[in-house]
DNA sequence: TTGTAGGCGTTATCAG
DNA sequence: CTGATAACGCCTACAA
């Protein structure tokens, strides 16, 4: 049988409420009898019950991580599951402890909400999500401290790369090689992500100098990326020599689109990516493309969830960019 | 204030026990009564505590997720997240939900057997694990339900890729190419699966027809394949024209290392990898590989933990292998 | 079939 | 600074 905090207590000729104080680290205790329960506990081995910590003070220490939509792949996503990690290791050191929130309960549904609260979550990370679900849209109302990584609510705090940044940075780079004809290949819009970069390159390209050309990809693959180079090419009125594509997935693909259709990269027409994904420096040609900072990401939305669930502040509708870098590669390298 | 289960029961004129009853399908309760209690159920929004129930019932229908070693990047390793994602998948059907097992709650360190009491959980799923580490060992000898999907232990349920066949496999079809001098580059041996598919490579070539070589990579990634490619070719006395290796990452790098050398893939240098992850299809040439089904394993191994969890039975060692396909790509296309 | 009562292990409140 | 006591919300015998 297990020891529990009235037995120790007891064996230590304590109050339980003493032995609680001094294992929860608050309340006055003398620093004697502190020591003393310090040493029994350890030397005894006793440890606390999760569950009924957990009924009586009405809050788990366990942040929800919710995927909504690509639930059913999201930790295979190389993006998220990277920023996931770095979400945990952070949380782990402030002796948080991460859960998957789900919606369903063998056959019982219940809501987001529902199930937060059945739980008792401290709070929660949206690490991407469908901004029409209305179980999204009530968790982000309710009092329930909450932290984006993907999109962007009223009353919700989220952290994202620089997107327009890495557009820029993208232009710039294009400028110092000399490259005049400029297009992009987008991902779809569907992600905000993707949508503010295209955005942003309209808005940038937009001053009067050159016509450029933007084609959406129609999915996030290879093959997506391949067929948008393809389209490009058509309806493009003259042949860019510098793509600058919305994620390193599409890149790939775009590459070999060009390439079928008789054109050499980085020669004819240099691309650049979006992401630095681990393989975007084994691929041939190795590929220049933005780097987001995963790891920041990740940490960043810890720290503010852990900040929001301790100063119990009411939420704010709150955009939080982290900065990006240029990596370049073979992709567009070309003597001058 | 939300409502409990007694509110409840008293705005039913029930006793709290019948309204228990029927949330639990348990018990008898009248059809009747039952259709009055969830219909008032759901109309007033009731849903549990999860915190009372563990605490009353002993357990908490949560699956502990272990990464030993590796768990500051666990999530991002493909192969394992797969896993992981396909075994999230399945239990969540059957009511149950995961949770990461952590050693460290905060600054106090503890146990994974500990933890795992703390929080009740029903059984862990040992994703990766150091076979040395004293708190694996203590957590598979107690009394906790544990399946592991990365290694071998006594007591111990372990679905693993049928790594032997994968090897035959490709051994076989080194023949149907007619390539006579097969070599391998092994991963390092301190993964049980690299350590399977070396010794089992040893074992079929043993048979005396040709001299091979076998080469251990130092590492998992692009570089230690390069340079292992590299070394092949210095330690043979003659070139092999099929090189059998064991990961996909690794292959990518030994490719690269053979072409350093002026060797091409796939007409002087058939190569054949393992894994098959995403990006074997796009790399240049695309890989012939293992399959391994990593959906397979996930399942596997959830069903095989809820069984254990509901079946109550002693634990025992077990090993569970999953088959493989081979599949053909170009890196081992050759003119006959 | 339904109700009663006790207890799961902890923490919060308030008194000493 | 320490101790007694009452919840927290639920489940499980067992009694009615």
């Amino acid at each position: 049988m297990r020891k529990n905090i009235v037995t120790v207590a007891k064996e230590l000729n304590l109050a339980p409420s003493t032995v609680s104080k001094v294992l929860n680290n608050n309340g006055k205790v003398s620093q004697k009898t502190r020591d003393r329960v310090m040493a029994y506990v350890k030397e005894v081995g006793y440890f606390q019950d999760a569950s009924a910590r957990i009924l009586k003070s009405k809050r788990s220490y366990t942040l929800g991580i919710l995927f909504s939509d690509i639930s059913l792949v999201g930790l295979e996503h190389p993006f998220f599951s990277s920023i996931l990690q770095s979400f945990k290791n952070y949380v782990e050191k402030e002796a948080y402890e991460i859960i998957f929130v789900v919606s369903k309960v063998g056959e019982r549904e219940m809501s987001y909400l529902e199930w937060c609260l059945t739980k008792k979550v401290d709070g929660v990370l949206l690490v991407s999500g469908n901004l029409n679900n209305p179980y999204i849209k009530e968790l982000v109302a309710s009092d329930i401290p909450c932290v984006s990584t993907d999109f962007i609510m009223p009353n919700l705090t989220t952290i994202i790369s620089d997107n327009e940044l890495g557009i820029e940075l993208s232009i710039d780079f294009a400028k110092k090689l000399n490259r005049a004809y400029i297009d992009m290949i987008a991902g779809p819009s569907t992600s905000i992500a993707f949508q503010f970069r295209m955005d942003h390159f309209h808005k940038v390209m937009n001053k009067p100098v050159e016509p450029y050309f933007v084609i959406e990809a129609k999915g996030f693959g290879f093959q997506s990326g391949f067929d948008a180079a393809v389209r490009l090419l058509e309806q493009a009125t003259r042949v860019p020599d510098y793509v600058i594509v919305g994620s390193d997935d599409l890149a790939f693909g775009a590459i070999r689109g060009f390439e079928s259709k008789g054109y050499k990269v980085p020669e004819d027409i240099s691309v650049i990516g979006f992401d630095d994904i681990n393989f975007a420096r084994i691929y041939s040609p190795a590929l220049t493309t933005i780097r987001q900072d995963k790891k920041a990401i990740g940490e960043m939305a810890a720290l503010k969830l852990i900040q929001m669930i301790q100063d119990k502040e009411p939420k704010r509708t709150e955009l939080i960019k982290i900065p990006v870098i240029l990596i370049e590669r073979a992709s567009t390298k070309i003597k001058m």
